[in-house]
DNA sequence: AACGAAACCTGCGCGC
DNA sequence: TGCGCGCAGGTTTCGT
């Protein structure tokens, strides 16, 4: 499900559950605990602070641990009562005293959570090497990045290390909001190019967060929660341009269905 | 170092 | 009806 607004929106649900301790916890499947992860049973007892974000990582501030969570592709949490029965594709279960019952579900299990000492965080290579969010981007940094690239401006917006909360329905909106032919190579682009794909990236999440997120494609919501950002979508699953009422372009680029109008964005 | 492709998984819709 | 293929909001790893 996820890109920043999505992870941003249950981050949000999630902090209901603060001030709660964990009585003890389920592990299903356990596969998608990291390999690197410390064992997960340290945060019985231990009580949720907060649940924070950075880009899409959850962040769940257990007193003097952390644990960081990514729903890749189709991770979702549920709230729900201990004694509910699981569901298929429930792999974690995070049982607090009061008998609430934080369920991890992930249907083609591609998410991962690694618990980490607090003092440690900025010790885990995945979130060092995550660029800043657009919101607090530096455009020099990200221009000098950018303009090294010899891959389509596509993939280089996909990429963490660049910038950091896009996912493939936004970044499609940013270039249709930005102007720019999705093939274009990352060198070609000018200072004034990649300062608009910050500004039109800011723009674009602030709105989608203040919806909720996007929900495509009929699945069911984490937390019963229903983004209504698909709504405002210009070009993603789009058919026609809403500008130029050409015909929208869906092709492949670094293997992820990208929607463009050829008219609009040169 | 940088890039493309494969790997990690499951379920759904479509064409034959 | 059944089967095979392509597709899905992501990241890491491997080979060139």
């Amino acid at each position: 499900m996820p890109e920043l607004p999505e992870v941003r929106t249950v981050a949000k649900v999630l902090n209901t559950l603060k001030n709660k301790q964990i009585k003890n916890i389920n592990i299903i499947y356990l596969k998608v605990i990291s390999d690197n992860s410390l064992d997960i049973n340290l945060l019985i007892n231990k009580t949720l602070k907060e649940v924070a974000t950075l880009g899409k990582y959850l962040l769940f501030d257990f007193e003097e641990y952390i644990l960081i969570s990514h729903l890749r592709m189709e991770g979702k949490y549920f709230i729900k009562k201990e004694d509910e029965e699981y569901v298929k594709h429930e792999h974690i279960a995070l049982n607090f005293t009061d008998k609430t019952s934080l369920r991890y579900h992930d249907t083609r299990k591609f998410g991962r959570m690694q618990l980490v000492y607090k003092d440690k965080l900025s010790e885990v290579p995945s979130l060092t090497k995550l660029a800043s969010e657009p919101f607090n981007l530096d455009k020099e940094e990200f221009y000098k990045k950018v303009s090294k690239k010899r891959v389509p401006i596509k993939s280089v917006l996909l990429d963490q290390t660049i910038i950091n909360g896009l996912g493939n329905i936004y970044v499609n909106e940013v270039l249709f909001d930005s102007r720019i032919n999705p093939l274009t190579q990352g060198i070609e682009l000018t200072r004034k190019q990649t300062d608009k794909i910050v500004d039109s990236s800011v723009n674009i999440l602030n709105h989608a967060i203040k919806e909720g997120g996007t929900t495509i494609r009929s699945y069911t919501s984490s937390l019963g929660i229903t983004g209504n950002y698909q709504n405002f979508l210009k070009v993603h699953l789009q058919e026609n341009c809403c500008v130029c009422h050409n015909k929208i372009q869906n092709i492949k680029i670094g293997g992820r269905s990208t929607y463009y109008c050829s008219t609009c964005q040169k």
